[in-house]
This record gives C-alpha cells, structure tokens and sequence, in this order.
DNA sequence: GTGAAAGCGCTAACAC
DNA sequence: GTGTTAGCGCTTTCAC
C-alpha cells in the first residue's frame, strides 16, 4: 500500500503460503498485547495514537485479516445466513438471490446457498449444514416435507424467512406476492376477451402459493359465472420433462381450449414449447399468458402477457428480515402486475 | 427419532431457542468425557458399543449438532468455498453455480456466494471477505483490475480456480471453454452461407475470453480471404443496457451487415432486441448467431444458431479442482458445439 | 492506556 | 477403552 504496485520485496514481512498471521503475531510486531490489537481492530476502548499507530503498521506489513472463525467461535454466532433455493439455474430464484446478495453485502452479511432441486432429502440436508454452520438465519422456498425440520431450526433460535410459500403451522415471517391476485388478474383478462375454455397449467397443489394461484383461477371463472373444466386443469411439478408433457396434455384435451396460463416461468416455457411443438399459433388458435416476467418474455414474438413478481426485491426484503430476525407479523406480502402485451386475443369466432 | 412424528414431551430434553448443546452438554448427560464423544462422531479411535450407545442417544436426545466454527478453529480451516460471478441473475452463471453446489455438495464442502455485478471494488470486497473467512477456496470469474488481489489470495494459500478467462500473470488452474474455437466455428459458418459483411458483438477486450473469441471471428475472415470491417466490430460490456445500444451501433452502421455475430447471451439478447426494434426480420434481413445455448435459443423463432457452453459441467469441474487444490497444469478446456438451428441463411441476392 | 488471562467448541495427544 | 488437557484465534474482563 505504502510503495504502490507490487514492489518486490519491503524488507522479511512477506506473507508464507498456508500461514497467516494471528492476532499475536501482530501483537509481538508492534510490541504490544493481544487485547490491545483487538482493541484497535475493533474500535473499541481506547488505544493512544502511538499505539494505534504501530498496530496498524504491522496489520498491514503482514496484510493481517482476523480470522471470522475466531471471532464466530467467541462470539457464539457467525454473520452467515443460509439460502435455499430450488434452482439457482431458474431466473427466477436467480433474481431472488440477486436481490439477497446485494442487501446481505450492504448488512455485512455472507450468503451461503444451497440449490434443493425440489429434493426433500437435499433440502433437509442443507438445512442440517446449515444449523451445524450455526448461521444467524436461512432463507428459503421451503417443503412441507421438511416440516419437522423447519420447526427444529425455528426452536434453535435461527431466523427463518420463507419465501414464495409458507407453513401455516409455522409461525415464520415471509415475503410473498399475491398468488390469488395475480392468476385472478390473468385469467380475468382473458375472460374479458371472450375465452370460455382456458387451460391452468399450474404448480404442485402442495405449496400454498401452487393452491392460492389455482384458486385465484377459480374465482376469476367463478365471478364471471363461468364454470371451470376439471380437464383444463393441470398441476404440475417444475422440471422441464414434466412440465412439457403437461402442457402438451392441456393441449390434447378433448377440445383446445382458447386460452392458456401458466403459473410460473418453468412452466410458460413449456407451455409454449408445446404451443410451437403442435404448431399452432399465438394468439390465432390459442392465447398464452404466463406469472414472471422473464428476459424472453419480450424476446419471443408476439411478446407475453405476464403477470410480474418483483424478485430482486423479494430477496432484498427476505435478507433484511433475516437479518432483523423479523416476526412473523413483519411478513412482506406484495402485489403483482400485470403486464399486457400481445399473446392473448379474442378467441376465434366458432371457438 | 425413537417416537417417531413431533411427540410433544418426552422428557425435559427439549432443546431450547438460542441455547445449543454442546460437545460438553452431551458428555455429561452419557456420563462420559469430552473426547469419547468426538471420538463416536468421528468415527475415528475406539469406543465400546456400550458407550458408543449412550453417546448417540445423548446425542439425539438433545438433538447436537457439532459446530462447525468449533472444528474450524481447531482444524485451521473450513469446508467452505467461495463463489465469486458476475451476475447470479444470469443463466449462464446460474447454470455454472449448480454445477459448483451439486460438486460441492457431493465433497462435502459448503458454497458461499459473491455476485459482483462486474465491478472490481465488489470484486475485491468479496475478496476480503472469502479470505477472513479462511476458506478453502475460490472459483471466480476473475478481472485483471484485481491482480494484486488474486496473487496475494494465492500466496495465502488459498485454491483458486479461474472461470471463463484467465490472468496470465498468475498460474491459476482455470476451467475455460475453446473460446477461439467457439468464434471461429459461428463465423465460419456464417462465410460458407456467403455473407461477408458480418458484425461482431462481442466482450470487452480486457478479458481473455473477450479477446480470444474477438480473434476467432477475425481468424475465420482471415483464413477466409476476407477483410474484416472495423466498423462491424464492436466490444460491450455485458450491461443489458449498454449492449443494446451497441447492438444498434453496428446495426446502424455505414450499411447493414447481413449476419451478427453475439458472443454471449446477453449480447445476443440485446442483438436480438435491437433487430427486433429495427423491425428486421430473420433471416432473411439479417443472420444472427451467438453463444450460449439459453432457454430461450429454442423459444423465439426462428430458434438461434448458437455455440454451446457446458456450463453446469465446468461448474462441477471447478469446484473439483479447487477442492483437489489442482495445479495450474490440471486445467480444465472444453470444446465448444455448434448447434445448428435456422437463424442464419445465405445473404440475399444484392447484399 | 495496556497486558494478562479466561473461555467460546472442538480435536488430538497423552496418560491412565 | 476412556478421561483429561492443551490449544486453535479471538474478545472481553480485570488488574495494573
């Protein structure tokens, strides 16, 4: 720092590979004790200027960082906070933790992540690795699977944030959007342009926020006194196969319905995967409308309509939770838009 | 365990919030020392069944965890890495990540997770922060901004893996895809179409990465016999801003070239875009091709020609070498595919 | 104002 | 076989 560039060598102080300082290293460079040095690094009790002065020479003729090991073992607590995920690779979580990053950074936080795949088992494992890393919180998408665990972890004093969905036997703070809202405000848009017949491609019906977006398809048919087909309803797990056969399923009922929405982006791909599969066209033989606005949403022609989720700042208000090991009266709840474009048009006349 | 489903109380063995048990608490309640019971978790020295019985129903009971800052401290290191990307937001990286999380998880080793959005002061921070956390190692998609930074991880002793491009001054192992390789193959392609005014998007030149893949576009005009237009070629940098303003550039020059070529997927969305805004139709006002195999290649139509990245691959590969704490001779070079798709055709007549 | 020392949870060396 | 103990790097209390 002193020289500037990497001059080769100030005189013996030359960091060795694979051996840092300590804290008593510095304490005998500058001549002083342990407690003195912490003292300085803290910014805690006082230091005269000399001192101060010669500790933080030595710091940085060694290039000394304290150790966070260290410190976490005294101080019983480490500044980690666990994320759990379901697929770093989807967009979608992938805004969300971008959104954890960058409020974690600003709190001085540290991000350790896990990408469950929907796996129960993995997700359990994360959280086990998780309570042994003995993080100050985790944030995550969780299972009902994992039920009991969630509640252990809770019970250790962890901070939990749920995100997406929740655990309504569990009294965890979470940020959310309004599923009901944003599948009602899709499907009611079609139901202006005159579709009578629209497919639901939609998520587990295990996860509250699956059930509350199927609802909010139901009481958008409801309210405007149309009956739902049970055929045109299709939950569906979010990997790429399954979602694809789904939708393809929707598509193959006894009569194509007009319309189509699809609860998530895993989803919406594949529901216009099967679109371009049967060759049909968008909105002439059938409407597309899809929850997240993902990058291709504009990319793809005619444009989605889409109903958005906010997930950057999702993740910014899980973090903040954590961090402030949030009740569960805190819990951040939403709205979505939604974003009119050009995949869905009045049905065909005869349809 | 023993009662299986949440039993209420057994006995006062309930574990209390914030008060974790430690390897004392659970010494005590078998009526055994310290070290007997580190020696039943880990497996290594002896102890009789009898004891090895009541250490694992202590251990259940009070439902321990071993801390993993305990052990760090005492074993001088952690199973912890470090992932250090760009951008976690963008597919490529968030494919490159669960290669890394699925590797890491299967050796045992936790991932925590940077995102520098490309600016070296993050870079460095992050840096910092990897390196007071004594971990492992680091996987990281590296700018030569932070050299110093880099070398002096190194000389600490801590595995560093490099991702996509390279520092030449630091003999760092790194996973890489055949950049040149990759470049060349989408251009030469573009040539046998017979266009021969073809426009580059490319990365910034600071990168090896950039500067590879910029030289396999001019290398296929070379071995071709064709000039390269400077005006075509154009380096951006990976902001969704900023690259569709240079995506217009080149669209806007002098006179339209009739192929684009994108080096990478948000260079090819912002191609993609601008075409779209310029209202021109593909392939047949203009050809584009481009790195990565995203999603969404497949969604628009016509799909895109593309070059694919293995990306989850190299993250598996990374984080191998950097457990394996690998010499710079054990890098890792991937070939690239060319994946031929109909965005691109022969030039029109004229053009 | 500063040094010495205890103790956080764990492992490993050593004594029994 | 098993208990005891030292010590990992740090913070903090308590004498001086």
């Amino acid at each position: 720092m002193t020289a500037g560039g990497p001059g080769p060598a100030d005189d013996a102080a030359e960091p060795v590979a694979g051996k840092q300082p300590t804290i008593k290293t510095i304490a005998a460079l500058a001549g002083v004790g342990v407690g003195t040095v912490s003292r300085v690094l803290s910014g805690r009790g006082y230091v005269s200027p000399d001192t101060r002065v010669k500790v933080e020479s030595a710091v940085r003729d060694l290039r000394y960082r304290p150790s966070a090991i260290g410190r976490g073992l005294k101080e019983q607590r480490t500044k980690n906070i666990g994320l759990l995920v379901a697929d770093v690779s989807n967009s979608y979580y992938g805004d969300f933790a971008k959104g954890v990053l960058a409020e974690a950074r600003h709190l001085d936080r540290h991000v350790v992540v896990g990408s469950s795949d929907d796996d129960p088992g993995a997700e359990r494992e994360y959280i086990e690795l998780f309570l042994e890393q003995r993080v100050e919180g985790i944030i995550a998408f969780p299972s009902r699977e994992n039920l009991a665990a969630w509640r252990e972890a809770q019970e250790m004093g962890v901070h939990l944030v749920f995100a997406d969905r929740v655990l309504e036997e569990l009294s965890v703070p979470s940020v959310t959007v309004d599923n009901h809202d944003g599948a009602y405000a899709l499907t009611e848009y079609l139901i202006a342009l005159g579709h009578r017949r629209i497919g639901y491609l939609g998520g587990p019906r295990e996860t509250t926020s699956g059930r509350e977006r199927e609802q909010g398809y139901r009481d958008a048919h409801g309210d405007a006194g149309i009956e739902v087909d049970e055929e045109l309803v299709v939950p569906s797990h979010f990997t790429r196969r399954n979602a694809f056969a789904n939708a393809l399923r929707i598509l193959g009922a006894g009569r194509l319905p007009t319309a189509l929405v699809a609860s998530n982006n895993i989803l919406g791909e594949a529901a216009l995967g099967a679109v371009r599969h049967l060759d049909l066209t968008i909105p002439d033989d059938i409407s597309l409308v899809m929850f997240d606005d993902v990058p291709w949403a504009t990319l793809v022609s005619p444009p989605i309509t889409v109903v958005t989720q906010p997930a950057r700042r999702l993740g910014r208000e899980a973090a903040r939770l954590v961090v402030r090991g949030a009740e569960f009266t805190s819990s951040v709840l939403v709205r979505t838009e939604l974003v009119v474009r050009s995949s869905a048009a009045p049905p065909r006349a005869g349809d």
